[in-house]
DNA sequence: ATTTACATCGTTTTT
DNA sequence: CGATGTAAAT
C-alpha cells in the first residue's frame, strides 16, 4: 500500500463515520484548520455540523484534509483498515493511523447563544463522544465569560462570587444614581440611558471617555455622571450587569497578557453559533481568543440576524471574510425541516432583502400544503380561528404539541389565550411573566443573593422592608448613605445600628435584621439551599405576610414550592453546588431555556423566543402593518424593516408542514381600536403559496349571495352553511357615539393631539376614519373606541 | 411608615 | 389597557 492508497482510504473510514451528513455537512465538518464561515440556512442541520465537527476535532483532528502520515501501517494494521473501510468498526489499535493532531475536549470553546441551545449541543456532546465531552468549553458567552472572571477576579477588583445584576436590579441602579445626581428623571429615562451606557461598553468606552466624547452635549455629559455613578454603585456591591460580564473579560484579557496566552493556548479550536447576532464587543472577544491559531468557525445565517436592537452588528457576519483573510465559506443550503412551499414563501420575503450573503433553502421534502392566509375581523376572532383550528387538527389525530402560535409582541397572545381557555385547549406561554420575574420569586432570590453575598444593596432593599418590618425609604437611604461615606459594608453599619444617632429610630429594627441575615448565612454554610430557603421564608414572616391578599396566596405559595424543587433538581444535578453557583445559573437563565416539548400542549411564543425551534403547524398571528412590521420599525426605515424582514423570515422557517397566516381587519392596541393594512411581507410571497382560509370563502360566499338576493338574482345554494355567529360578545357593548364625522372635521385625540379626517367610512355600525395628526402621521382608528374630541 | 387614590406613562424584540 | 409612580391622607 503506497501513501496515497493510504490516504484515500483514511478519508474513506473518516467520511464513513459521518455518512450521515451531505456533502456541504461534509465539507464543514471536515475543514478543521483556519477561519471557517459556515452560512447555515433555517433547518439546515447547524447543531448537527457543529458536533460533528467538533466529534471529528477530537477524533481525526485534521486528518481528512491532511497529506501527512505519521507513519505507514503495518500489514496487519493494513487488514484492520480495510475492514474499518467495509465495515466501519474501527480497531482500537489504528485509531492514531486516523488522526492528524486532534484536539483534547478542554481545547474546544463551543459559544451559543442560549442556555438551552448550549445545554442541547452539550448533551449530544455527550452522546456523539461520551463523557470527556464534559471537559469542551460548550456555553453562551455569558457563561464562558463568567467562567474566566471568577477565577481571574482579582485582577479586576471583585471577589470571585460577585453578584450578576439582571435589567431589572441595573435600572434600579440607574434610577438611584439619577436621584442621587439631582437630574430630572423625566429627561434622563433609566431605560435610555441603560442604552446608551450599554453601547458604550460594546466600544469598551470608560465614563471618562464617553464625557470627554460629548464634552458638548449637554444632556451626554450628564449621561457620562451617571455611568460614572452607576460603575462605582456596581462596584461596591460586588455586582457585574450582563454587559460587564464580556466587557471586564475583555479589559481583562487586554490588560493580563498572561491570561490572554494562557486562553489563547488553551482554546486552540473556537467555534460560534449564531455569529450574526454577536455584538461588536463579542466580536472583539472572539478575535482575541482566536488570535493565536485563527482555527475560527463561525456558524450563522445573516438572514436570521434579529437582535440588532440589542447591538448585534450584522457586519460581524457579512465581513468576516475580508477579516479573516483566506477564510473558507461553506454554504448549508438544504433544509431538512420544512416543506417547499414553505421555503419558498420564506425565500421570496428574504429577498426583498438587500445586503445579503444570498442563498436559498431547497428541500426534498415535497411542495407540500398551501399557506393558509387568513383575515379576521378583530383580533378576538383572530383568537377563536386559531382555538378552532386547533380542535380540528386534534379531531384529525394531531396532538396540542404539534402547534404553534408566534407574534411579534408579547401581549398578542391574551386574546388567543382566552379563546383557548374557553375552548380547553392546554397552552404554555414562553416569556412575558418569566417565572423568575415573578415578585415572590424575586423576592425569594433577594433573600438568597444577600445571604450569599451581602454587600448586594440593591437586592437588599428589596427585601429589607419586604416583609413589612417597619424599616421604610427614608431609613434604608440613611443606612447607604452612612455606609458609602464610611466606607463600610453595609451589613456592618446594620449590625451596630445603635452607634449612629442618625439611625436612632430605627436602629433595633435594623440590627435585628442584620441579625437574622447573619443567622442565614451560617445557616447556610451547613444545610442545603432548600432548606435554606424554607427557612428563609418561613422565619422571615415572608409566608405570613402573604395572608394580605388570600387571592393570591395560593399561587405564590405554589410559585414558592416550584422554586424549591428547582433548587432541588439543580443540586441533585450538580454535586456539591454552592448557593452562589445557583444563583449565578438562575441569573443567566430565560423563560426559552425551561421550554420542552414533553408536556402536550400549544406552544405560544414571540417570534423572538421562537428562534432556533420548529413546530408542526405554526400560527403566525398579527400580520399587519403596524404590528409586524412593527411601528416604530416602519419610522426607522430600511434597516428597520429589513430587521423585520429577518423576523417574519425566522418565523415562517418554524415551520414544518402547515403555516397559518393571520391579520384582522381591526384590533385593539394599547387601549384603542385600530385599524392596520396586512403587512407587507404576505403581499412579498408569491401569490400562488397562498390559499384563503375556508371562513374567510364561506364568508364571502355568503356575503355575495346577500348582495344576489337584494339585487333579486339568486344564487343556487351551495353545500356550505351560512356562517354562524361566534357564541361570544363579538363587541363591547355599542358605547355609540352620538359625534358623527365627515372629512374635513378637526378632531382631537388623547394621545395624537389634533389632526384632520382624511377619510370616513362606515363599518359595521361604527366608523372608521383615517386621521391625518399634527405629529405628522396618519392613523386609522374606529370612531367610537377613539375617544376622539371633536374641535372643529 | 404605610396605605390609598390618582395620574401618568409608555407601550418590541432579550442574553 | 395595564403597570408604575407620585401625592395626599391616615
Amino acid at each position: 500500500m503506497d501513501k496515497s492508497e493510504f490516504l484515500s482510504l483514511r478519508r474513506k473510514i473518516i467520511e464513513r463515520e459521518f455518512d450521515k451528513l451531505n456533502d456541504m455537512q461534509k465539507k464543514a465538518v471536515f475543514s478543521t484548520e483556519g477561519p471557517l464561515l459556515v452560512l447555515a440556512g433555517a433547518g439546515s442541520g447547524k447543531t448537527t455540523v457543529l458536533v460533528n465537527r467538533i466529534a471529528n476535532i477530537i477524533s481525526h483532528g485534521n486528518a481528512w484534509y491532511s497529506d501527512d502520515v505519521f507513519r505507514m501501517p503495518s500489514p496487519e494494521e493494513e487488514e484492520l483498515l480495510k475492514i474499518a473501510a467495509e465495515t466501519g468498526e474501527i480497531d482500537e489499535s489504528i485509531r492514531y493511523l486516523l488522526e492528524d493532531y486532534p484536539a483534547k475536549p478542554w481545547q474546544i470553546l463551543a459559544i451559543t447563544f442560549t442556555n438551552k441551545a448550549a445545554n442541547e449541543l452539550k448533551d449530544r456532546l455527550l452522546g456523539m463522544i461520551g463523557p470527556e465531552a464534559d471537559d469542551i468549553w460548550a456555553m453562551t458567552f455569558h457563561a464562558a465569560c463568567v467562567r474566566i472572571l471568577r477565577r481571574n477576579a482579582q485582577y479586576i477588583g471583585f471577589s470571585s462570587n460577585f453578584t450578576i445584576y439582571d435589567t431589572d436590579d441595573s435600572k434600579r441602579v440607574i434610577k438611584d444614581c439619577i436621584k442621587q445626581l439631582g437630574l430630572n428623571d423625566k429627561f434622563y429615562q433609566p431605560k435610555q440611558c441603560i442604552s446608551e451606557i450599554s453601547r458604550a461598553k460594546d466600544y469598551l468606552i470608560t465614563p471618562g471617555e464617553y464625557a470627554a466624547q460629548n464634552s458638548s452635549d449637554f444632556i451626554k455629559k450628564n449621561i457620562a455622571d451617571i455611568y460614572e455613578l452607576y460603575q462605582e454603585k456596581l462596584r461596591a456591591s460586588d455586582a457585574m450587569d450582563f454587559d460587564d460580564l464580556i466587557c471586564y473579560t475583555v479589559q481583562l484579557l487586554r490588560d493580563n497578557p498572561e491570561i490572554l496566552e494562557y486562553y489563547q493556548s488553551k482554546f486552540r479550536y473556537i467555534l460560534i453559533d449564531e455569529y450574526q447576532d454577536t455584538n461588536h464587543l463579542q466580536y472583539l472577544l472572539v478575535s482575541m481568543l482566536a488570535a493565536k491559531y485563527r482555527n475560527l468557525c463561525v456558524v450563522g445565517d445573516d438572514d436570521q440576524s434579529i437582535y440588532r436592537f440589542r447591538g448585534a452588528t450584522i457586519e460581524n457576519i457579512l465581513s468576516f471574510e475580508e477579516e479573516y483573510g483566506g477564510a473558507k465559506v461553506i454554504r448549508l443550503e438544504q433544509n431538512y425541516r420544512s416543506t417547499q412551499n414553505i421555503l419558498d414563501a420564506a425565500n421570496g420575503i428574504i429577498s426583498n432583502n438587500l445586503g445579503r450573503k444570498g442563498k436559498k433553502l431547497w428541500t426534498a421534502n415535497g411542495e407540500g400544503e398551501k399557506i393558509i392566509r387568513h383575515q379576521a375581523e378583530s383580533d378576538r376572532d383572530e383568537g377563536y380561528f386559531v382555538a378552532g383550528r386547533v380542535l380540528r387538527g386534534i379531531r384529525e389525530g394531531m396532538n396540542y404539541s404539534d402547534f404553534a402560535v408566534l407574534y411579534r409582541m408579547n401581549s398578542q397572545s391574551n386574546l388567543v389565550e382566552q379563546a383557548f381557555v374557553r375552548n380547553g385547549i392546554p397552552y404554555r406561554i414562553i416569556g412575558g411573566h418569566k417565572f423568575y420575574d415573578r415578585k415572590e420569586i424575586k423576592d425569594a432570590i433577594a433573600y438568597l443573593s444577600v445571604i450569599a453575598n451581602p454587600n448586594d444593596t440593591v437586592r437588599l432593599a428589596r427585601i429589607i422592608n419586604e416583609p413589612k418590618r417597619g424599616i421604610g425609604d427614608s431609613t434604608f437611604d440613611k443606612l447607604i448613605r452612612i455606609s458609602e461615606d464610611l466606607s463600610l459594608p453595609v451589613m456592618d453599619v446594620m449590625r451596630s445600628a445603635s452607634d449612629y444617632p442618625m439611625l436612632s429610630r430605627g436602629a433595633g429594627k435594623l440590627s435585628a435584621f442584620a441579625a437574622f441575615i447573619d443567622e442565614c448565612i451560617e445557616f447556610s454554610e451547613q444545610n442545603p439551599i432548600e432548606e435554606l430557603l424554607r427557612k428563609v421564608v418561613n422565619e422571615s414572616g415572608y409566608i405570613d405576610s402573604l395572608d394580605l391578599d388570600r387571592e393570591r396566596k395560593q399561587d405564590r405559595l405554589e410559585n414558592l414550592d416550584q422554586l424549591v424543587n428547582n433548587i432541588k433538581l439543580f443540586e441533585e444535578n450538580n454535586e456539591d453546588a454552592t448557593l452562589n453557583d445557583f444563583l449565578q445559573e438562575i441569573s443567566l437563565m430565560t423563560d426559552i431555556d425551561n421550554y420542552n416539548s414533553d408536556s402536550d400542549s400549544v406552544v405560544m411564543m414571540t417570534v423572538h423566543s421562537a428562534k432556533g425551534l420548529e413546530f408542526n403547524t405554526v400560527f403566525l398571528i398579527g400580520m399587519e402593518e403596524n404590528i409586524f412590521p412593527s411601528e416604530l420599525s416602519i419610522q426607522e426605515g430600511s434597516a428597520g424593516i429589513e430587521e423585520e424582514r429577518r423576523l417574519a423570515y425566522v418565523a415562517v422557517t418554524r415551520a414544518k408542514k402547515h403555516l397559518f397566516l393571520s391579520s384582522c381587519k381591526y384590533r385593539m392596541l394599547f387601549g384603542m381600536t385600530r385599524v392596520n393594512p396586512e403587512s407587507r411581507f404576505v403581499a412579498e410571497i408569491e401569490q400562488s403559496l397562498l390559499e384563503k382560509s375556508e371562513e374567510n370563502k364561506r364568508e364571502e360566499e355568503q356575503r355575495s349571495r346577500q348582495r344576489a338576493y337584494r339585487r333579486g338574482t339568486e344564487i343556487p345554494r351551495g353545500g356550505s352553511k351560512p356562517k354562524s355567529r361566534p357564541d361570544f360578545p363579538f363587541k363591547k357593548p355599542a358605547q355609540v357615539s352620538s359625534e358623527t364625522y365627515k372629512v374635513g372635521d378637526t378632531v382631537r385625540h388623547k394621545t395624537f393631539g389634533e389632526g384632520v379626517v382624511l377619510s370616513a367610512s362606515a363599518m359595521g355600525n361604527d366608523t372608521m376614519l383615517e386621521v391625518a395628526f399634527i405629529n405628522g402621521t396618519t392613523k386609522k382608528l374606529m370612531a367610537n373606541f377613539a375617544r376622539l374630541e371633536k374641535v372643529k
